[in-house]
DNA sequence: CCGAAACCTTGAGGCGACTCAAGAATTCGC
DNA sequence: GCGAATTCTTGAGTCGCCTCAAGGTTTCGG
């Protein structure tokens, strides 16, 4: 029973869908990376069967347990994917932002969807029916490569986070998100720039709220870093590399 | 500095290729399920294009970090898939049996390996070139399914492991994996061939040996498992189901 | 069949991260 | 610009699982 994150309370849980100015044009659809490379004819037939989807923050998108009969895109908006816990508690899997794709994998198996999506803002998607994706799939090899990437780079990012959750402490955790994402600010500084509330960013990080708070704080009292609101300044990112690296503990002894 | 479990010992870390009696024939190669459907002309191809290993127990197959320019299918022996952390301790991720294929992934993506792999007994595997794999793509759509599904497969798998270690405690990771793998016995019984050492099987439910042999018995103890060597007897499936969805705790109260 | 190696069990002790709780700082609506 | 809601911080206490250590059991080679 712990405490529901920011969107989980607002609004409905159903979809709201509803007509809008977004239509699946093809100009549209295209800005997707997964179809960049199709050509015009495919492309029109994709997105002539695409539906538009304008969801309210909130609404749920897919159900643990729904099956599915196409993938969607975002075209606008932010969506957590996340799991639920017996008794409540949840852990975000992932956010997803414009240009990213959902669903895939269960449309594909034709199994139950083992998590949940919901929509953390009011969001654009695309929905695309199985049936013209097979039909794309069969006639354009690239679109069929771009597929195949897209299932294996997430493939290698839930690698990664299993990595993080099983053979890292919190602290290696957020070394290592903080050093994935950093940028440069005009100032020349580097500084990551979080995507969500703390909360949020903790749980995709398979940390509570709490240790997220007290590690930033125990990172910037090291001089690693600053934090300014949603922005965290790098300040030592060698330091970073080290902890990221070896963990806490081995930085002192040996 | 954890304790390496059994094939790391042993043998050479080396790939042991040697001329042997496994060749990759057409119908060898079929038993693959991933080519199952592949038409006569293709697997011609791919076949042609195999290489056949024999390595011994203990072989390193992938080191992380590493990069392929192909992928794997396993015809005889087991193999491990495995992350070290920083101090060496290891954590199994998935066994591989015959039928099973590895490295699509990261032979899509182009990436360096985020994993190792290692061979657990004498192995029998043959090696797929991406360019053969690709050519077997382009013009044959049951085939880009099935790859397209496999990679699925391991998705929704992987999400699942993400889901048992962030959201379920030690004992109901153990119910829920003997109540995904047991079968009737001749007799009618319910039970659970483990498929290596205790050890191993602790490392890919993210457990210690030391937990995983506490919680059995603790299992035993009530009245839900009877274990015997490697085999488990489920005397109570449904309180084991209980276990699973509720988890301890929950069991007693409420 | 004996000894060594591998595997499994069990106890003691410790620590990382969680929960609960309360208060401070921000943000937002009207 | 004030009050309410949300978000963030910080302390105290707890617990699950780990590590270390030692002894028992099974397997296996010769």
């Amino acid at each position: 029973m712990t405490r529901p994150l920011q969107a989980v309370r607002a609004a409905s849980r159903e979809i709201d869908m509803r007509r809008s100015n977004f239509r699946p044009t093809r100009d549209i659809v295209r800005t997707l990376p997964l179809f960049a490379e199709l050509e015009d004819s495919a492309l029109e037939q994709i997105a002539g069967a695409a539906r538009a989807l304008e969801v309210k923050r909130g609404a749920a998108i897919i159900e643990r347990g729904s099956r599915l009969d196409g993938f969607y895109g975002v075209y606008e908006g932010q969506l957590k994917i996340y799991l639920l816990s017996c008794n409540g508690a949840e852990r975000i899997v992932r956010l997803m932002n414009p240009g990213d794709c959902f669903g895939e994998a269960i449309m594909f198996m034709g199994i139950p969807s083992p998590v949940f999506v919901q929509a953390l803002s009011d969001t654009q998607l695309c929905y695309f029916p199985k049936d013209s994706v097979y039909t794309a799939l069969a006639g354009q090899p690239d679109f069929t490569f771009a597929m195949l990437q897209g299932l294996s780079r997430m493939l290698a990012e839930l690698i990664q986070d299993l990595e993080a959750c099983c053979m890292q402490n919190a602290q290696q955790r957020i070394a290592h998100y903080l050093l994935c994402n950093y940028e440069a600010t005009r100032d020349g500084r580097a500084a990551v720039q979080l995507p969500a509330s703390k909360a949020i960013v903790a749980s995709t990080l398979n940390i509570s709220a709490e240790t997220f708070s007290r590690e930033l704080h125990q990172l910037a009292r090291d001089g690693m870093i600053a934090v300014q609101r949603r922005t965290i300044f790098l300040t030592d990112v060698d330091g970073l590399r080290t902890l990221a690296e070896r963990g806490r503990a081995e930085t002192l002894a040996s």
